[in-house]
DNA sequence: TTAAAAAGCTATAGTAACTACAGGTTCAAG
DNA sequence: CTTGAACCTGTAGTTACTATAGCTTTTTAA
């Protein structure tokens, strides 16, 4: 007989949150766990790896939509190559700006510290944006 | 007298849409402003500039909690030399994890292209946190 | 001057991905 | 057999907006 173990067994086991796993349910992307006499859930080991699975690529950085998609490749033995190169465009991109945005912060950081005291360069760079180095945001 | 202005030219001086100028009154950072006749809010420049600070700041990436605390500061005459320094410690981290993931991604991808045909390493990888390379999420 | 079109108004609901209650039930240990 | 931890459902809150519906005001063109 399989072992079967609560929804408490299973958060300890993958890190989830209870409250995740149940909305992860509610949202189609967990399957419905058989059921206690009682009414509590009991999963088995599959739902541990779906649930390590869905964990790991939120992780990464895919949203849930990624990872319903990505079931389907994986059901249909399809590669999910394109998935994950769109995503990577994404987060070099994310990268990039958020690059500039460190130089800029970095930037008035130091300006503040040169300043007599009193005298905050963060505000002043805030109220415009003339005075940004970089180009950030989009 | 000033030159009042509605809106929609608050949101097109600004880059800011309509609804997030109100959005922004509603929650207490952007003043009520006065209203016409028939009851249509009426801008100053004063407007403008304050909106362009939020702006500006959202684009750096600082919460709208942030920016309230900003606006303190500037009206304090203080510095936010420690929200910067705060906010850009928090982008440095960010940037390292995305650039684990980055690279992750980059592996999965070229695993993905040397492997057979109908043989996908991606989601073998998802699959299986310990067939990761890097230490990426925290 | 007037009629139509554009822009504005409020209030409410929706988005992503959870998280946090409230108020009750079941289960496991002592 | 009792107590307390864990579980249940359902709903509301989070962040920072965005979108809709159904109306009113303002502007433009005939």
């Amino acid at each position: 007989m399989p072992t079967l173990f609560s929804i408490g067994a299973l958060s300890d086991a993958t890190g989830c949150k209870v409250e995740t796993i149940r909305y992860y349910e509610k949202i189609g992307l967990m399957p419905e766990p058989a059921r206690s006499e009682g009414g509590q859930r009991r999963y088995h080991q599959r739902h541990r790896e779906r649930l390590a699975f869905i964990r790991h690529s939120r992780e990464l950085g895919f949203t849930l939509e990624d990872i319903r998609e990505l079931f389907t490749m994986s059901e249909q033995h399809g590669c999910a190559d394109d998935i994950a190169r769109r995503h990577l465009q994404a987060v070099e991109q994310r990268i990039r700006s958020l690059s500039a945005l460190r130089d800029e912060l970095g930037r008035m950081i130091n300006e503040c510290e040169q300043g007599r005291p009193g005298e905050c360069r963060v505000i002043e760079v805030l109220s415009d944006h003339r005075k940004c180095t970089t180009e950030h945001g989009h």
